[in-house]
DNA sequence: GCAAAATTATCACAATACGAAAAAAATTGT
DNA sequence: ACAATTTTTTTCGTATTGTGATAATTTTGC
């Protein structure tokens, strides 16, 4: 927990994604970081005047639009949203309309939907977000990264929440989550009903670098129409997907550029 | 120009944003920001476990997903995009289908559209894309800031890029610059015909704070429609949305919440 | 497996980040 | 318009730590 400036700044700054609040006085985060007001109203300056916050009125900040243009240039220049563009295109027009792709990634011990591909633009209610964390039991895109990650993690993980990890139906104790976690990584790609809501139906497979799981790619149809028979007939689509993806990932390292 | 470390760390980070690269090996960054190696690699290790940068493959490092959470977080709690969302939607329901509706704001001596209103997506090619920074005199939404910058700004922005100034039909001296800037802020709203590429023509009317000038609201239409009929009509719809922009910003202030 | 590159650790010192308190500026109430 | 708050900036002395150079270690490419 030993922590130098540059550190306590960025911890400043996640205030404004970590917590529900979107904006902060100086004293708030003042006491919130337990750093004295003078240097806080420091870091604000800072921040404030490399346009990554944003006074709106006197005394409240709010992200400022720095954010906005970093977050161009990582949608323009990822490499893995880049290259999982035409694979997501290539899968999504295999799949029944009002369907869509997400790619996700793992990140902070969490899953978080980084790229969407649609045909139509629809607003789809309780999903995969774009920037929104999610937990690692709950949904297709979550679980499939669960599943292969190395089992050290996934037992910390389980002994967090264990609770929920019974929920989302990965088992009551740790012998039978290791036995479903198997047993998820046995299929070629996986697939859950109305996990976060009820209107959606999830596929996916898992995104490798080299050795450790990066992410995983899905498809999320509407419930109605994610019959048998239809999932049967994308499973291998989606796993193919992820198992191209890997193909690029690995490609890309190996090009170094 | 006195930096300290949290700065020099931002203008790290901004690197990402700034330059048309968009990936950074350590010594690059090091000599581009004229810092030691040793120390470039500290602050990569802290961007880097704080999720701003990732290493997609050794050396390489790119913008990481915390980017992705903190937009999704301004995208969602944006005081300015909030207020405009409905203003922007029921302006966008009065003006021709393919049309877009775009807020931009005045940031850092640029104009950078921070939200779009659409009905049906369509990839627009050319024109203000969500986080990139447009100069200020090519466009409707750029010109009608530009319009109401305190003239001592505007008169900098002319001495800066004179060629440019003229070359968008703002005057080939100040005497003539100023003479068109009165011109436009006299108008409702401004309209602007194949600025930025060929195909597309805008509208544009400013949104103030108290007393300077924040940014704009624009109608973006298919130059092929935006016929002297249809701009004739919708510029006091513009320009009314602007107005009530003004009014909920201000309002926004005053509920100091 | 070895050479090369990338990353981390060590160290000594100057630079600066820090909190407390005071001063200045901006904002609000009346 | 003026006083009362609130917000923001400055000052200052000191202890902390950020820093570059170099070495040690780890990782990668072949």
């Amino acid at each position: 927990m030993k922590e130098n400036s540059q550190e306590r700044l960025l911890r400043l700054l996640s205030l404004f994604a970590d917590e529900e609040k979107g904006e902060w006085s100086v004293d708030e985060a003042s006491v919130h970081l337990g750093i004295s007001a003078s240097q806080t109203y420091r870091y604000f300056r800072t921040l404030a005047s490399a346009g990554y916050i944003s006074a709106y009125t006197t005394g409240r900040y709010v992200l400022g639009p720095a954010i906005i243009e970093l977050d161009r240039k990582l949608r323009i220049g990822d490499p893995m949203i880049h290259a999982a563009r035409s694979i997501m295109r290539e899968m999504l027009s295999t799949a029944p309309s009002a369907s869509i792709a997400i790619l996700c990634r793992y990140f902070r011990g969490q899953v978080m939907c980084v790229h969407e591909e649609f045909e139509t633009y629809q607003h789809h209610e309780i999903s995969y977000e774009r920037g929104q964390p999610r937990p690692l039991y709950q949904g297709a895109a979550s679980k499939v990264i669960l599943a292969n990650l190395p089992l050290r993690q996934a037992r910390a993980y389980f002994n967090h929440a264990p609770d929920k990890f019974n929920q989302f139906g990965l088992g009551a104790n740790w012998t039978e989550v290791k036995r479903s976690l198997r047993e998820l990584r046995s299929q070629p790609a996986i697939i859950t009903a109305g996990e976060l809501g009820t209107s959606a139906s999830g596929i996916s497979a898992p995104i490798y670098d080299d050795k450790r799981v990066l992410g995983s790619v899905s498809l999320v149809l509407p419930i109605t129409v994610a019959t048998e028979e239809v999932t049967s007939f994308l499973m291998p689509v989606v796993a193919a997907a992820g198992q191209e993806m890997t193909r690029k990932m690995q490609h890309l390292a190996q090009l170094q550029q």
